[in-house]
DNA sequence: TCTGTCTGCCC
DNA sequence: ATTCTGC
DNA sequence: GCAGAATGGGCAGACAGA
């Protein structure tokens, strides 16, 4: 298949944001796909050559791609930066860089699908002493032999930023229309998406066997399903008015989701991601060991525990144990609790139709809880003021917060539905403390965040040496208005290096006069490698810095630089935090 | 062999 | 992770 | 309200290059 079909078809994609629009063009490409390439265009509109679960990646992002273009377009480094400024994307820089590009052979075969497919397999499994200069050189020749246009998607592609306005659902609706004619069907391929968790599968199946093809596919101990996921809500009132009166309060530990497999004691272990890590955590084999079934798959929150009393440690300590070498030291420096909270699949059946309070009697039924398995604490409640005295004990106890769930609701695999609600304490406003923080450096703005800032680098004052050190960035919670005020606000305050005032490991694109003064919330205050607010006080060569931060809408207009949040009072909030790392 | 940079993936 | 926005 | 696209801190691993 020629790639310029599917190249016009994004281009086409990306001059509208009408998602009928959107829907027809895309129906219109896979129209024009044979169901021997189907999987492979529908992994590369995914910006990925195969689902995460297979574990592939390219290992090519932002730099390396800049580098190519340095390397194999008449384009000088300064240039690129350039408009890579100006245009916010990759794509449209290398688009820019092939159309400068002299033409070398006049006459040249067309670029098919499978090539740019089979292309971007070699980048991925290149790897090793010397991998960089050859990953390097298979796009460059990708590159070479490619027009402008096709040039500009085969980048956004491999950096798995199309921009098109199109993802995953937007697909399933596609191809729901394609090859079975009606919209309305896309809830059976969802269905399969959601069980195989594979859309290139799903297409596959639809354009080959139809929608009977689909009913051939059930859960299958051993491949991951796409997790039910959960809304958010700021309020128990607004809880109480989406649910009802009785629901479940789950506490909500600071961990990593687990979707647990037991195949005849075989166990694999999927990320919310869906990506298989088993190698991470083979304590949770000899844990899972003490259910006695033939096989099942369970969710749970794996969390790091002291070793002493057994009580949750910060979400950084568990990271730890995302590792590939050295496991063993790390099962033995980092234990872990796993906590679960759902049944998806027992003893043969499949349980995703049943209901929460089900499920949920299944688990207490089959689980002997000791010091490394336990069932998430809950508690079925019928009032707002019961959801407030849980979310206050829950954070008592060291948790995020709470999930809330309906009782009769069903396991919705891959869907955010309100059958799940997550409440935080930060939601909350009356319960999270907001800081001031003066802008020292920004980000440009990519993709629609272009030609702004996207994202700005804040400090707090250190008072004692007069110094302002970094605390955090932040990226969110500007409306587009904001951003576009902020910026011209920082006009003003450009300075050609960093200010001597300014204490930053971190580089930016541009530096400031610290002058501007934003109110940010955030979740917690964490150690930091980068940050230098706080720098040494709690551990060698790390300072402090602010987890989520949020710009919080309100720019402190009566606040002067030296009137901000002072490292010593981010200091006594570390120290109320109730879980610290330890040294 | 050590260190810095880049990437991907947890949240 | 959170947040904003077009449809 | 859905779906998509902006953006955060911080960890380990893979490489390049000194």
């Amino acid at each position: 298949m020629d790639y310029n079909i599917v190249a016009q078809a994004y281009e086409d994609m990306e001059k509208t944001r009408k998602r009928l629009e959107l829907l027809e063009i895309l129906s219109g490409l896979f129209k024009n796909t044979s169901s021997k390439v189907i999987e492979r265009v529908i992994y590369l509109t995914q910006g990925k050559i195969k689902p995460d679960f297979y574990g592939i990646e390219l290992g090519m992002s932002d730099k390396l791609v800049i580098k190519v273009l340095e390397k194999s377009t008449s384009m000088s480094k300064n240039r690129i930066q350039e408009e890579y400024k100006k245009t916010g994307d990759l794509g449209e820089v290398t688009k820019i860089a092939l159309s400068n590009k002299v033409q070398t052979t006049l006459v040249k075969d067309r670029l098919t699908v499978e090539r740019v497919y089979s292309t971007f397999e070699d980048i991925a499994n290149t790897t090793g002493h010397g991998s960089v200069d050859i990953k390097i050189a298979h796009l460059s020749g990708l590159l070479s032999d490619c027009t402008p246009l096709e040039g500009k998607y085969i980048i956004r592609t491999l950096t798995g930023i199309l921009r098109l306005g199109i993802a995953d659902y937007t697909v399933l609706d596609a191809l729901a229309v394609t090859y079975t004619g009606d919209k309305k069907n896309r809830k059976y391929l969802e269905r399969t998406y959601n069980i195989s968790s594979d859309l290139g599968k799903v297409a596959k199946i639809v354009v080959e066997k139809g929608l009977e093809g689909l009913e051939e596919i059930n859960i299958v101990v051993g491949n991951p399903i796409r997790p039910m996921l959960a809304e958010r809500l700021s309020s128990s009132q607004e809880i109480i008015d989406k649910v009802g009166e009785k629901m479940s309060l789950e506490y909500k530990l600071d961990g990593e989701r687990l979707q647990i497999h037991v195949n005849k004691k075989q166990v694999s272990i999927f990320s919310r991601k869906l990506e298989n890590i088993t190698n991470h955590y083979p304590d949770v084999s000899s844990i899972m060991s003490e259910i006695n079934v033939e096989n099942m798959i369970v969710e749970a929150e794996a969390v790091a525990i002291n070793k002493e009393d057994g009580s949750y440690l910060p979400f950084q300590e568990l990271m730890h144990r995302r590792r590939k070498h050295k496991i063993k030291e790390a099962v033995e420096n980092y234990p872990i609790s796993i906590n679960l909270f759902d049944i998806i699949f027992f003893d043969n059946e499949d349980l995703t139709n049943s209901s929460y309070e089900r499920r949920r009697k299944i688990l207490n039924i089959i689980v002997k809880k000791n010091k490394k398995l336990d069932i998430v604490k809950n508690k079925i409640i019928r009032s707002a003021e019961e959801i407030d005295n849980f979310l206050e004990q829950s954070i008592e106890e060291g948790c995020e917060g709470l999930v809330i769930k309906d009782l009769q609701g069903t396991y919705r695999a891959g869907a955010r539905e309100y059958l799940w609600i997550k409440l935080k304490r930060e939601y909350k406003s009356e319960m999270s403390d907001t800081l001031d923080l003066v802008v020292i450096g920004a980000i440009y703005g990519k993709g629609k965040r272009v030609n702004r800032y996207g994202a700005l680098l804040l400090a707090a004052y250190n008072k004692e040496e007069d110094m302002f050190r970094s605390f955090c960035k932040v990226g969110t919670g500007f409306s587009d208005e904001q951003l576009r005020i902020i910026y011209e606000k920082l006009q003003k305050c450009i300075i050609k290096d960093k200010h001597v005032m300014v204490d930053s490991k971190m580089e930016v694109d541009v530096w400031f006069k610290p002058n501007i003064v934003l109110e940010i919330t955030g979740s917690e205050i964490t150690i930091s490698p980068i940050h230098t607010a706080n720098m040494n006080e709690i551990r060698k060569d790390f300072g402090l810095a602010l987890r989520f931060p949020i710009f919080t809408g309100r720019i402190r207009e009566d606040k002067m630089a030296q009137d901000i949040t002072t490292t010593m009072e981010i200091m006594n909030e570390y120290k109320k935090q109730l879980k610290k790392v330890i040294n």
